[in-house]
RNA sequence: CGGGGUGUAGCGCAGUCUGGCUAGCGUAUCUGCUUUGGGAGCAGGAGGUCGGAGGUUCGAAUCCUCUCACCCCGACCA
């Protein structure tokens, strides 16, 4: 509340837009981040929300990416029910383990009025519904009506759609009662081929991240505790969030041949002899649009990657000197066309003239806190000097800078492009400075306890450290420490942490048991 | 489900312990004037079943009982 107050009269400076800041409280700092760019709210439907304009409009440049990589790389998509027979669910033991207690039921169907006045259901389902919490039981079953021969494989399935998981707790766009996301589904003769599947679509994953989100990423397989439910092998992408926990972005899942065996879904092969098919999916969700937010905004709000921002450019026209409106008006209509007519990243620029009613200052605030990549103040001044007045949501909101105008239409699109990079580089680093090699228990445990316990503040990182391989060792460090192996990663060409592997000359050995270890695996604190 | 907390104007809150005038403040909103290239100023207006039900009382936002919702910490978890 004393913030509030020194916000206000007299002082021009505000220290930020968003209060309190990551390091003040980074969990609050989120949820304000998200209201102040109107991205989603809370609905009256518990634990769901309400996709705003301006997030959903992120969430669809999302799709527009990923569904043309998906068409590209050989998928179809299709549309599966809501509702999934509750038997469904328990063809696969363990998926049921994993998922019965999150599901909800739809267990009557239709409404009469009952003796209140109000709405009371009519009957009972014979077979109650499950609101599907994933689709592999119902698309399996589709499958093995589909499927008869070797030449109907492989079978490359996406569906887009909406998914509910009845969790305990909520946090917008980060675990919602309902989201959205897109599920591929898919069907091949042999186990290769399936894994080849696999890990061509975890990379498709990983190229979004990188290239459009901007969102560097860790990569690699699960262990067998963090697996998915009936899989495997799970394989994820592990972002950093800016307080340095992890956050799943995406998984791709080996499912070996145990949905296809639960779904009977067989062909014959050309030998004409019953085989069972073997199968994977993956997914990504809104959440992405979270793990948006944690990896790049700042104490005065969002900051969008240009790939997946839903508008570009804004231009706020100065029109308030009596006389000038008309030119002004004029020369920004024509510098929005111009720019329209320029193609990035796949799509044309998109520019939005804002004409509200509102102060100069209050209307370029509400475009930093909803981290529009570029916003111009074009008045009387850059209309008589040919030019163009902008700054860049990746610089200091008071770095202005002016150039003429058509040097700014003809290099947009760089521009653009240097705002992602800068981007990408910044996350990059934040990760790297926060991934450290720990070779002992105590260094280990040090790094992930906060100093101050009451109030932990912003503290660990990834730690890359020999494990054992045993279950139980990480049960225990997830007891003490609520820290969990995110993933046993991939060193390979694209690995950012290659480099800080390649001098290590530490022996193999698990710190926290003393037995032989295969490799550094990582862990971290996630959401 | 366990522990703690909060429900008062769109949002944020005071008032509750110690019952008492017409229920207040900030902000947002609306109107007017003055302003305007970094979050405006003055004036006026509108906006409330004090979460809900029952009880005590001459009188309840305030006390009692029940209930509902939400938040935080656990547990749970894409």
């Amino acid at each position: 509340m004393s913030k509030e107050k020194e916000k206000e009269k007299g002082s021009k400076a505000v220290a930020t837009a968003i209060s309190p800041t990551r390091t003040e409280d980074y969990p609050e700092w989120y949820q304000q981040v998200v209201k102040a760019a109107d991205l989603a709210e809370l609905s009256p439907a518990r634990g769901c929300m309400v996709i705003k304009p301006w997030g959903y409009g992120i969430w669809e440049n999302i799709q527009k990416i990923l569904d043309k990589r998906f068409k590209e790389t050989g998928h179809q998509n299709a549309y599966f029910p809501l509702f999934i027979p509750k038997s469904f669910l328990e063809k696969e033991a363990e998926h049921v383990e994993g998922f019965a207690k999150e599901c909800a039921v739809v267990t009557h169907h239709r409404l009469e009025k009952g003796p209140d006045g109000g709405l009371v259901p009519a009957g009972p389902l014979s077979e109650p519904y499950i609101v599907r919490p994933t689709s592999e039981t119902i698309i399996g079953a589709m499958f093995a009506k589909w499927i008869r021969s070797y030449r109907d494989l492989p079978l490359l399935i996406n569906q887009w759609a909406n998914v509910v998981r009845w969790e305990m707790r909520t946090r917008l766009f980060l675990r919602t009662t309902e989201f959205l996301w897109q599920e591929g589904h898919t069907v091949h003769a042999t186990a290769e081929d399936a894994r080849e599947e696999t890990l061509r679509m975890l990379d498709v994953y990983t190229d979004f991240c990188e290239g459009s989100l901007a969102i560097p990423i860790v990569r690699g397989e699960k262990t067998e505790s963090e697996r998915f439910p009936g899989a495997v092998n799970t394989y994820s992408i592990e972002p950093m969030m800016q307080d340095r926990k992890a956050l799943q972005g995406g998984t791709s899942h080996f499912l070996g041949q145990n949905f296809a065996k639960a779904s009977e879904i067989k062909y014959l092969d050309q030998a004409g002899a019953e085989q069972f098919a073997w199968t994977t999916s993956w997914g990504v969700s809104t959440r992405l649009i979270g793990a948006l937010v944690m990896s790049h905004a700042d104490d005065n709000g969002l900051i969008l990657p240009p790939r997946v921002a839903p508008t570009h450019i804004i231009i706020m026209p100065m029109v308030h000197k009596v006389g000038t409106e008309e030119k002004v008006m004029e020369y920004c209509n024509s510098l929005a066309n111009e720019l329209r007519a320029k193609i990035y990243a796949g799509r044309e620029v998109e520019v939005h003239i804002d004409r509200r009613d509102l102060r100069g200052g209050e209307k370029m605030w509400s475009w930093i806190k909803k981290g529009a990549p570029i916003c111009m103040e074009i008045g009387p001044r850059d209309v008589d000097a040919g030019a163009v007045f902008f700054y860049r949501r990746d610089q200091e909101p008071g770095k202005k800078a002016n150039m003429p105008r058509a040097e700014f239409v003809a290099k947009v699109g760089e521009i653009l492009e240097d705002i992602q990079g800068a981007l990408f580089r910044r996350a990059n680093n934040f990760m790297m400075e926060n991934t450290r090699l720990i070779d002992c228990k105590e260094e280990f445990y040090a790094f992930f306890t906060p100093k101050n316990a009451e109030k932990p503040e912003i503290h660990g990182g990834y730690a890359l450290t020999h494990w054992s391989g045993e279950s139980s060792v990480e049960a225990k460090i997830k007891e003490d420490l609520n820290v969990t192996i995110r993933c046993i990663p991939f060193v390979d060409e694209r690995s950012p942490i290659r480099a800080l592997l390649e001098g290590d000359r530490a022996p193999a050995v698990c710190p926290f048991t003393g037995k032989a270890s295969r490799g550094r695996v990582l862990f971290a604190k996630a959401y």
